[in-house]
DNA sequence: TTGTACGCGTTATCAG
DNA sequence: CTGATAACGCGTACAA
């Protein structure tokens, strides 16, 4: 049995005036006297009096919760990001509601419906890699709970989003490469069907082309996210009449295990082969041998896209129009792609 | 302006029975015929009704949220907690809401009474390392709002909590060491006010004890969970007559950077030195040089964090006793302390 | 089996 | 400046 909350009637009783005064003076209303307010709010506290703010949601329609659906909370990247949001989101009284798709179209709809019926006031998410159809969006928008997506995205008129630009990632991670004088760049691509991969291909192929370099799809692999996809990936490419003398990897943990088994083949790193990685994961700074990995500044498109949040919820209904935003990505080049000495910038 | 959203009266209106009936029909009350039950089930997904969360809890003081305090969330093993606790709560219809402490008690404080006028229905969390008073704690008691702690607990008259044997892994750690023949085990010990330090102090000391081996204050040496620290630590130790033959660490990071600096002064690990870390964080296994850990098994933990809860919100206010559970540490034995050849389990 | 009426804690409106 | 009252959406004794 919960123990009696306080509430504002039993505040009123104690001071002989009515709720409605109370409520405006714990709210700081301009019309009320200094007197009572300052009474109000010194009983208020002395009788422990919180604000019950599930009556106040259901009066005026806004929860000050936010829901974040992402794959999976424990990944770097997303809790990153999370926590971007909320650092951004709690000094302004919000709440931050986390759930998880595992990957599955299917659990993304029936969260974000739960999401929807305990009156979330927006929702952030990162689609899962299975996410076709858009209705559980249109849906919300219906609804008028604003959606932002960042990182992975779906096209859906009037949602806003955050994203990294890929393309250019992939660009500068192709053009870093040439610059240490690499001309068989192979390419560990991922899932061509979710935006980001294939805009890291398409930045791949642009820089290439730039260099007058030519593209050859022998060259691309398309891998998962796994050490052993990476693995694999080498052996591939290794069969391969014309070896590459670089990769560029969609993701971290592929480039790892093309590290791997390019060591286990006695290959020098970077000597014979430069490699850059996808995501700057905690581990590629860590390593024997750093790995040069691509930044997805997370912690950065949490908080604008919490600020994408707000100007949407602050302003007018009127002006509440969708707003795509573009990170850049940062590259931080490590030991496993610098032949030149220059070793840049890198924070431990 | 929101969209009007569909009500039990709009519903009991178009049917013209009433809203009671409709509630009734919804919640699967036993009496109500089966006829009027099929039929409101079928206009209210017709209608695209959804119920409303918040007048519901309202009502029944109960929000089916809960709360979950950390010091970070994108900490490997606070974001796994998370999804462990995430994975056994969402299917008995729970949200889940973080919030950050940033390892401030104030601020840790702050976000527990958030969370309080927000009418959770309980509270996980770990404790901040500045937090020292338990005021806070003993009011989300006193408003019979359980509270179960994780990891780091403090304790506090009927809360709850699931913690690691940290004496237990502090034991292992060192016994493995010693069954590498190491004789001369130094300790990086982290901030010994935390009990989860204390602890591991305490099962290192233990097993010297137990082997017969003499305890050295100049082998422990404090150490923040940084690279740096680690290296320092080191640094220090190398300054003794009588040099360590291993490194038993409190921390990954200290490890790695142990590690690290023994490499530059050109020490054979595990020859010379073996290095045991502590917490599994996802990079010690992907290192040229894997790094042997303990892991503290956060998404049981998550899991089992849920089920004290739920045991405690579903039994009867009578039952609802303090629990403690202490999980069991796992050792994952890798190559920078195997001098034997055996190169026990460890999944990639 | 179903309807009526009230309350959960606040806030907004309208008087005064 | 303050008081009375309705309403937010739902659940539930009580009555029918």
């Amino acid at each position: 049995m919960k123990k009696d909350k306080v509430t504002i009637y039993d505040i009123s009783k104690k001071l002989n005036i009515s709720a409605a005064t109370v409520s405006r003076a714990l709210n700081n209303n301009p019309k009320i006297s200094e007197k009572t307010r300052a009474l109000v709010a010194k009983t208020a506290t002395e009788m422990n009096y919180k604000q019950n703010r599930l009556a106040q949601a259901l009066k005026n329609g806004r929860t000050n919760n936010v829901g974040v659906i992402v794959p999976y909370i424990n990944r770097s990247f997303f809790s990153s990001v999370i926590r971007g949001i909320e650092e951004e989101l709690t000094p302004q009284g919000y709440h931050i509601i986390i759930c998880q798709s595992h990957e599955e179209a299917e659990n993304e709809i029936e969260q974000l419906n739960a999401l929807l019926n305990t009156q979330i006031d927006g929702i952030f998410m990162s689609v899962s890699k299975t996410t076709q159809n858009t209705d559980h969006i249109k849906k919300a928008m219906e609804e008028q709970t604003p959606v932002v997506f960042f990182d992975r995205k779906i096209d859906v008129e009037g949602v806003s989003s955050v994203v990294l630009d890929d393309f250019k990632a992939g660009f500068m991670a192709t053009e870093h490469l040439i610059d240490q004088g690499c001309k068989k760049i192979a390419h560990l691509s991922g899932d061509i069907n979710l935006e980001i991969y294939k805009n890291r291909y398409e930045g791949y192929k642009a820089d290439l082309q730039k260099y007058d370099i030519e593209y050859k799809d022998e060259l691309v692999i398309n891998t998962s996210s796994k050490i052993e996809s990476g693995m694999q990936a080498i052996d591939e490419l290794w069969k391969l009449k014309d070896k590459p003398d670089a990769i560029f990897s969609a993701g971290d943990y592929a480039a790892l295990g093309a590290i791997q088994e390019l060591k286990q083949r006695g290959i020098k790193i970077p000597e014979e082969v430069c490699v850059v990685g996808f995501s700057n994961e905690p581990f590629t700074k860590y390593m024997e041998l750093p790995i040069t990995s691509v930044d997805q500044t997370p912690l950065m498109m949490g908080k604008i896209a919490a600020q994408v949040f707000l100007e949407q919820v602050k302003g007018d209904q009127a002006l509440s129009i969708e707003k795509k935003v573009v990170l850049s990505p940062e590259l931080f080049i490590r030991d496993s792609s610098s032949r030149k000495i220059l070793n840049l910038s890198d924070g431990v």
